[in-house]
DNA sequence: CCAGAACGCGCAATATTATTTCATAGGGGC
DNA sequence: GCCCCTATGAAATAATATTGCGCGTTCTGG
């Protein structure tokens, strides 16, 4: 049972955080209810037991000269574990690359990418992407709008869940 | 000129915040090499400028019980913008759909939701996604595994292009 | 080339927060 | 009922955040 061991205040922190990750601990333990120590040593706890990667500020990509986004599908030729790993990794390497995702179905992967502009992501795409080892085919999207971008858990769910079974 | 308004100071800032948004601005400034009160001048400056446009936990979404994540591409039966807008909206209302975006191609929008378990998701994708007005066809492919998900600005890019202009 | 203004820095002081310490209350298991 | 385990909150202390201010640098217009 996944989160069982977590109560209804380690869950409010957790959706909290997620909202504003820089919420002063102060802040935090006033809307959880309870006093700052042991809503610190909550939120410790949580960090290391992985239920918290991190905190990031987030970057408008746009204002940094980013202008393109842009999905692409990637299928393999080979779907052997050891290439595989392979493609993820030089996916890591590669810094227009953002997210990269094996999937089910006829697609391999889907990867996330950005670049400042079109041309910029044209070299990436014939010279490093489609040219990669064990890479079949390539197909790609340009990002027009984004109309929702929250990652994370949707604690509304959750809560409503544990409340059913409860 | 994107970012053109930006010193080296405020990109290693928001380099330093996207990697960690966190970290204490005493931290911040010594890594950037300015003392803390013109260090967090900066940062509410990047704040207010839009720069930075929030700060979020990173939460393990598997780990709180939300094993299948799932992209599914969406096509439509109108293109009209009035129809584009609508369907954004519902997705904005779907908590299971965590990013919407709408794409080039021949698929209308890319979606990335998540679920509890594959009935979740089924229930949602047949009697929500697939129901809804004005949806042709949704393909979906489940998340095997995911190999990077850095989501944010490629820092490293942005500094090599800005050197090589200089 | 020289004011004068504007900008951004860092020091020092103050206000808030984070963190540690510790005594205590509630919840099983024996 | 008693002990052990766990988590809490008050209080004290250590760090941080934030404000106020004087200084040097740069830019601008004479």
């Amino acid at each position: 049972m996944p989160g069982s061991k977590l109560d209804p205040i380690d869950r409010k922190i957790l959706a909290e955080l997620q909202a504003d990750g820089r919420m002063t601990n102060v802040e935090l333990a006033r809307r959880v209810g309870i006093s700052a120590p042991p809503c610190l040593r909550r939120v410790r706890t949580l960090e290391e037991a992985g239920f918290i990667r991190g905190y990031h500020a987030d970057v408008d990509a746009r204002e940094l000269g980013f202008e393109v986004q842009v999905f692409a599908m990637v299928g393999l030729l080979s779907q052997a574990e050891a290439d595989l790993s392979k493609f993820e990794a030089r996916c890591r390497e590669w810094p227009l690359v953002r997210e990269c995702h094996m999937l089910n179905g006829e697609v391999d992967f889907v990867l996330k990418c950005v670049a400042p502009d079109l041309s910029t992501f044209q070299s990436f795409l014939t010279e490093e992407l489609t040219a990669a080892d064990n890479v079949a085919s390539v197909k790609t999207s340009l990002v027009i709008r984004c109309a929702k971008d929250q990652p994370g858990v949707p604690f509304e769910i959750l809560e409503e869940r544990l409340s059913r079974k409860a």
